[in-house]
DNA sequence: ACCCATTGCTAAACTGATTTAGCGCGAGCA
DNA sequence: TGCTCGCGCTAAATCAGTTTAGCAATGGGT
């Protein structure tokens, strides 16, 4: 595209100066002993040809292309993928960076190509990021530079950017105990691969071990666990219906995500049970979904936007080493009350 | 990143040629009269020395990139976005091209900027997306290059592509007739800024008018039409709620958006109303919501990933002008059923 | 008058590819 | 023997920048 850039070499011949003098006034180079003049004068031909260098040219010589490559296992399946992008697109505009983006849909072939598609351009850096947050091995091709994982932890100390789920879960407990809780909180979304396969799912693990944590640090445990197959809609109006069923009622529920809670809501509306006079719910994510629902669902928020930012900031300020955690913050509507005297 | 990768000079090298011999073969030039044994040795050593080009360097020449630039307004907002980048990204790879994107997030500063990231980086063309299905104008400066607008179209004549939202909304009132609807059929979702503003709107507008003429070609008419402020959840329980209480009930509700279904089935439920025994649900998009409702809700999916497809292909293959229109398809799901006799 | 340092600037090399122009050699022909 | 032609290949220019090495002019010191 745009045939007729003005280029270095024009900005140079309408200054009356040199190519090497342009250059280094337009970069600000320090030490060089250019004439006040000369820097008018080459600042005045660059505004008035419009001029823009040309990045491919440039990064031929410099190596650095102000590129990154954000390269993802699926960014469809999740709406959450969008939050992860704009966050790193926000940071890197910042920084007048740009981000190159492909997925590999979970396909070796697929990555394989991806990861010579971005190398071949030479960016500056890879952004890894993973949908679900897990532990995964990162292909060697990406350890000749930097990178980060985004959403992802991985065994050989690479920076990395991860919610922090295990507070997220002692802070669904809070909310709970706050508002007298205490003896008849469930859970919903017990799930063994995902607690114990941190390649599935790291979010599962963390977030029942604050909820445990903390439950235990206040002289209580989980009234019941009802686990389940996928954390969708379905599962958790099943599972809600089953302890509905066989129990004594609960005064509350933790749902392990906010499509498990949108089928608690179901199963509860079912039972002609109200939200939260009957039965308190918080869950986690903070999926759009959480606000649609009657009453608002309160949940701990994935903070993907930020995430998306911290990896870029990593990337490209840090020499950060090690994971850093982003806290998962309360998102308060209306479907925690106090349990029935 | 990889500072150690060999160079065409390498290979040339390695195979006992010229740069120009290396060059020629590893590109598959016809017509050069390089000897069957020079193609071998340079096959050879660009395989030995894991040999890959470096784009930018062949870019300064070339002027191709192989990048395509995927603008948007906004792509966090709606889940939306990431079915659209997906089918790009899809198409792209197949024809070897990856994506750059950035989003303006509606504000003239940032698109300036973005604008001038991608041109900087010389792409090969420019995907300029919105969000919602709208008319807009494109900036004069990527009309120096292909561009195609997705989700969009504009008064000049540009290539884009939209979905067929006029269709979609005879094929919500088909599903309708067919179940034996016909005098009872209420729509929600009405909005006049939407409908006649097309720069917010292309949508609205086009399923009304598909609405309004499959129902007079069968004799009929809306027997109620709601007005929501927006598309949401909230909106489409109060609409349903007020009809309800003010109008001998319908048999069939067409809502405009699936979060407006989603309000609807809450003020069923609310008043103790069956989907789809006592009421029919059609809605528009396919969002993945309706497919956790109970029942599942059956709606008119808009084509994101064929969209987005769509766009590279007309970009890097066609000479296309003027809009191309993707179908919309239904989703059938639980929520259509006849009316009570 | 000579030497040296400083100032203000530029020529040319370099990055890694593609592309144009053309070279040397052997065979065929007169 | 001399000329042309085709074959197989290469040198050098080019793309648009950055960077290194260094040149000419001026001024000051001895």
């Amino acid at each position: 595209m745009r045939h007729n850039r003005a280029t270095l070499a024009d900005v140079a011949r309408r200054a009356g100066l040199s190519k090497t003098a342009a250059s280094m006034v337009l970069n600000g180079r320090e030490g060089t002993r250019l004439s006040a003049e000369a820097h008018q004068r080459v600042f005045a031909a660059a505004e008035e040809l419009g001029y823009r260098p040309n990045v491919a040219a440039r990064s031929l010589r410099t190596r650095k292309t102000a590129t990154i490559a954000f390269v993802s296992d699926v960014v469809a399946t999740t709406r959450f993928a969008g939050d992860l992008i704009r966050g790193a697109l926000d940071a890197a505009r910042e920084r007048d960076h740009v981000l190159l983006i492909a997925e590999t849909q979970g396909d070796a072939a697929f990555e394989q190509h991806a990861i010579d598609a971005m190398l071949d351009r030479q960016v500056d850096g890879v952004i890894y990021a993973a949908m679900a947050t897990r532990r995964l091995t990162v292909p060697p091709a990406l350890r000749t530079g930097p990178v980060v994982l985004l959403n992802a932890t991985s065994s050989d100390g690479l920076p990395c950017v991860v919610p922090d789920n295990e507070r997220a879960g002692r802070t669904a407990v809070a909310a709970l105990l706050d508002r007298g809780h205490h003896d008849r909180i469930a859970l919903i979304g017990r799930n063994r691969p995902k607690e114990n396969d941190p390649e599935i799912s790291l979010a599962a693990h963390a977030r029942l071990r604050g909820i445990q944590d903390a439950l235990a640090e206040a002289g209580t445990t989980l009234c019941r666990e009802a686990f389940c197959h996928e954390w969708l809609p379905e599962h958790g109006f099943k599972a809600m219906r089953t302890i509905l069923r066989r129990s004594a009622r609960p005064t509350a529920v933790i749902c392990m995500n906010d499509r498990l809670a949108f089928g608690v809501y179901q199963a509860l509306a079912e039972a002609g049970l109200a939200v939260p006079d009957d039965v308190s719910v918080v869950s986690f994510d903070d999926d759009p979904i959480a606000a649609w629902l009657r009453p608002g669902l309160s949940t701990i928020g994935l903070p993907h936007v930020q995430m998306g930012r911290r990896a870029v900031e990593l990337l490209l300020d840090g020499k950060a080493t090690g994971p850093t955690t982003v806290p998962m913050t309360m998102r308060r509507r209306s479907s925690i009350g106090s349990p029935a005297a």
